[in-house]
DNA sequence: TCTGGGGTCCTAGGACCC
DNA sequence: TCTGGGGTCCTAGGACCC
């Protein structure tokens, strides 16, 4: 059997944890640049916000009532998501953190317990330790564990825990699952589906196999074989890893100028090469993107993406700013507003030097192994004094900040946030 | 008249996940 | 005024190999 542990509406809870007068009250969580809704609690479920609905067409709602909004905060909500993932291990000892606010646990060890009793045990002990309320479901694959978490949020009888053990209670339970909403299926093949008359998860997992292979390929056929009891996906405790890196940002206002991109770019491409390092592995290829607002019907659009490729795979910092700065100088027009950027890097090798070959005629005067060392440094200095302690000059927030007003503190990882308590 | 068979690698596009 | 960000997998088709 394998359990599902999920976070209620994690990010809100999140924020309550800091500010207990949040409960009881709509609140919800925005994405970056304060665009749309992202997390949302019971209450504001209950008013009618959408999750992803931009928040300019809620405005008056949100005032009517008085609904608490937030900026995301993920360096709060990553560490939250560490103190769970803590707890959760503690209880269960095989588990797979497969996002943020949830994790599969191989439950074979537990084959005598009462699986029913241990998944309350787990939402108490999660709910004591860190304050984060959370669903558990239970079932003998990972596609029939997230559809009994699925209904152990979304039918309150179940009070937080959904265990499906026999036949007869998985069919029951997979009635009552909307097709679309089956791990695996998404809005696409659910519209698809339902032309077929297939409308719930239970009907899914009665289409004829050779059938769904046809449509949905391998995968498909694969959801309707975990749905049907067959385990197809195993518990995945060491995470693989990326195959690709991205960061990229909307921006408060238009960016028009090149020197205001470069200050953009440079910073992503920086925050790429970061998250290279922390991954432990060297990037070849380097990809800039940047495009207009789609949503604005009257001005003209551009979008434009390049990708190229570094003479040898690379973490330096200062080589991958360099070329995504070169790849900007292609792709830039002047005389638009633009709205969105990034980078993304790809083409990794896992370790150097061993798969790393680098370049006999590489003239940049410092040797792979001098800008390793300087990039450690680096590191080291920014992870003891801050981020951004010491950065390229190019990286600037100068010209395309970010919209963010709604921001909570870092109560759990910054010294000068920590919450205050008074006697 | 008539033109094989068996591969690999790469990319783009479309689906999915949180 | 105003619509996020970061990932994965699969397939088809083209280019290339012998």
């Amino acid at each position: 059997m394998f359990a599902l542990m999920d976070c209620n509406n994690f990010y809100v809870s999140c924020e309550r944890v800091f500010n207990p007068a949040l409960y009881g009250r709509p609140v919800v969580v925005l994405s970056n640049n304060d665009g749309c809704f992202i997390s949302r609690s019971r209450e504001a479920k209950a008013l009618g916000l959408p999750m992803g609905a931009p928040v300019f067409k809620y405005r008056e709602l949100i005032k009517k009532h008085d609904v608490a909004m937030f900026s995301p905060n993920f360096p709060l909500y990553g560490d939250m998501s560490s103190r769970v993932m803590h707890t959760l291990g503690e209880l269960l000892p095989d588990i797979e953190i497969y996002s943020i606010d949830e994790a599969f646990a191989d439950l074979q060890e537990f084959g005598r317990y009462d699986l029913e009793q241990l998944a309350q045990k787990v939402c108490l002990t999660i709910r004591r330790n860190t304050g984060i309320p959370v669903s558990v479901g239970v079932g003998p694959t990972k596609t029939l564990a997230k559809a009994a978490n699925y209904l152990a949020k979304k039918d309150t009888r179940y009070h937080g825990v959904c265990v499906l053990e026999n036949g007869i209670s998985v069919r029951e339970a997979l009635g009552n699952v909307p097709v679309e909403d089956v791990w695996g299926i998404g809005r696409a093949y659910g519209r698809f589906l339902r032309t077929h008359s297939l409308t719930t998860a239970l009907d899914f997992s009665r289409a004829r196999p050779a059938w769904v292979r046809r449509h949905m390929h391998s995968t498909g056929a694969r959801v309707q074989q975990e749905l049907n009891g067959e385990s197809c996906l195993a518990l995945e405790q060491v995470r693989p890893s990326k195959q690709s890196i991205c960061t990229s940002r909307s921006f408060g206002t238009m960016v028009r100028t090149r020197e205001d991109l470069e200050h953009a770019v440079g910073s992503f491409a920086s925050k790429c090469a970061l998250k290279l390092r922390r991954e432990g592995v060297y990037a070849g290829l380097v990809t800039v993107f940047l495009c207009t607002d789609a949503c604005d019907r009257r001005s003209d659009h551009y979008r434009e993406s390049r990708t190229a490729a570094m003479p040898f795979a690379t973490q330096s910092t200062l080589r991958i700013v360099r070329y995504a700065l070169d790849i900007l100088k292609v792709i830039f027009r002047d005389g638009y507003a633009y709205k969105k950027a990034g980078v993304i890097l790809d083409g990794f090798s896992p370790a150097f030097p061993s798969s790393v070959t680098p370049s006999l005629f590489d003239g940049d005067g410092t040797s792979a192994a001098d800008s390793q060392a300087l990039m450690q440094a680096i590191d080291t200095i920014n992870f003891r004094y801050g981020s951004g302690t010491l950065r390229l000059a190019v990286e600037s927030q100068s010209g395309w900040k970010q919209r963010q007003e709604k921001l909570s503190q870092r109560y759990t990882t910054c010294w000068e946030e920590i919450i205050q308590v008074r006697a």
